[in-house]
Order: structure tokens, then C-alpha cells, then sequence
DNA sequence: GCGTTCAGTTTACATCTGTAGTCATAGCAT
DNA sequence: ATGCTATGACTACAGATGTAAACTGAACGC
């Protein structure tokens, strides 16, 4: 195989932390935004001042998981790893640690601990359907 | 309300780390162990050393995960939080955290990943049943 | 009894995370 | 032109985590 792939996967290097994982939910819901925007956004909500943002912000560049586009003397940012991306990885990295890959055994636990709704065993019977087809 | 049971939540104060699952892991599979034969479970497999397993059994102690009884000049070394327990909070955690609570998003996730194999599905829809009776 | 050895305890240390203050600088207003 | 101000960059620092070596005391062999 060529050496190019060495490259780290999905072009996201490093894990994006829980912190940092707020502030990309506040890109993905609009963006781009400057990091005042954020800050409106999710400092109150996480007790954080702007300079934790910008703080995280830096952090979420360094890891690629945003891009910066300069809008005078401030930045735009957009987020360059997706959502899907991230909550795919993270659900799957769960489901491997915790119970080897079955999702089955994720499912009985978020059951037993009530954690599943009217709503949601509707929308999974639907889906179990769908894959089913 | 008495004052007593301002005692942190089920009996385990601090959250599990990644490394201190893996110990839990083994106590889970088999109880009690030393810490010798935890290391001959887990050491190969995640390339620690003895030294590794003592620290983490150590801080597991301290956060009143594993409970230790005196055999002779060492431990045995039983765990108190139970896997269940664990893994419930850990998967509500993210279910949490990633998709507001919701678990439907979770599995539709999982299924779009191709994390769900045809065991999956047969379980989940038995469980569906099941809860539906 | 006395040293060797084994096992828990202490100490170490780099990295990651959460949280934020300080610095420098580029525009903007006057 | 010049000082004010907004904004990113750099610095800080405590706590958690991963990983492990050094220390210490007790049990076991002889």
C-alpha cells in the first residue's frame, strides 16, 4: 500500500473533548460564526467566559476540526469535522468498549435504565423496519 | 430531608477513566483477583506493565470502585460498582450528551455506520417486542 | 533470626482538559 | 495621527489520566 495513508483517518487528527464538543454543537447548528457569536451562544448555558472559547476554539483548529476564515480583524469559524462524523465515532467507540460492538446489549442497558422513550422505541421500530426492507 | 444522604450517587463518588475500566473489566469477569492476575488478564492485551495495574487498582480503591480484602500478605480486590451500573450511566452519558437524551438518533447513527450486524437487529427487535408487551 | 522477595504505597512525570488571564496588535473613532 | 478597543495569540495553572519507577514493610525460606 502507498505511505500516503498514513494520514490520520477522516481528517480529524486528535479527539475533540467534551468541552470543545460544545462549541463545535454551536457551529453545527449555525455557522459561520465569530467567537463573540459562540460565546452568546454557549457561555451562559456552561458558566464559561469568552476567553474559554477562544481558548477551545484554538484547540478545536489545532485538531482540525474547524476552519478559520478571516473577516477583518476577526475570524469565521466553520466546522470542518461534521456532526454525523463525530456522534458516529463516538456512539461506535461506546459500543466497543463498553460492550464489544453489540448494540444489542447498549440497547437492553438504555431499557433497563429507562432511558428509551414512547417516542423513541417507535422511531426504532420504524428504523429496524427500514433496514429490514 | 436528613443530611445523611448527601453521600455521592450509588456508592461510587469519581467518574471510571478509560485505563480503570479496563481493570473493572477483568473484576467483572471474574472475582476477586490479585493484582498478578489481573495484570496476566490485562496487561498483554493493553501492553502495561504490573506497575500499571497496581496505580490503577490504587485510584479504582480510592473512588470505592473495587473493594480490597487482605489475603495473607496481599489483596484481593472485588468490585463494588457493578458493570451494570457502569455501563448504564456511561451509555446514558452519551446519549446525553450527543443526541438530547434521545436514544432513536443513537441507533440510526450506529445503523448508518453499518455497527448494527444481523445479530443486532434480531436482538433489538425481540427486545422491542418484549418491551411493546 | 535474617536476608530475599513480593505486594501495596508513594512519588514521578508528561499529556490532556477545563478554565481563564495577559499580551500584542490591527482597526475604528475623533 | 493617536489613543481606545476588540480580538486572536500566548501563557498559566490546577486537576485528571496514562504510565511506571522507587520505597517500604511484612512473610517465607533457610
Amino acid at each position: 500500500m502507498p505511505a500516503a495513508n498514513d494520514q490520520i483517518k477522516n481528517g480529524s487528527g486528535d479527539r475533540i473533548s467534551e468541552a470543545e464538543h460544545t462549541v463545535m454543537e454551536a457551529l453545527w447548528e449555525r455557522s459561520p460564526l465569530t467567537a463573540l457569536e459562540i460565546c452568546k451562544e454557549v457561555c451562559s448555558r456552561r458558566d464559561w467566559s469568552l476567553a474559554t472559547v477562544k481558548t477551545l476554539l484554538s484547540r478545536l483548529v489545532a485538531k482540525n476540526a474547524v476552519a478559520t476564515e478571516p473577516d477583518g480583524r476577526r475570524f469565521l469559524y466553520t466546522p470542518l469535522l461534521e456532526k454525523s462524523d463525530y456522534t458516529g465515532a463516538e456512539s461506535r467507540r461506546l459500543v466497543d468498549r463498553l460492550f464489544g460492538g453489540r448494540a444489542a446489549p447498549l440497547f437492553a442497558q438504555l431499557a433497563e435504565a429507562e432511558a428509551l422513550t414512547e417516542a423513541d422505541l417507535n422511531e426504532m421500530e420504524a428504523l429496524l423496519k427500514e433496514l429490514r426492507k
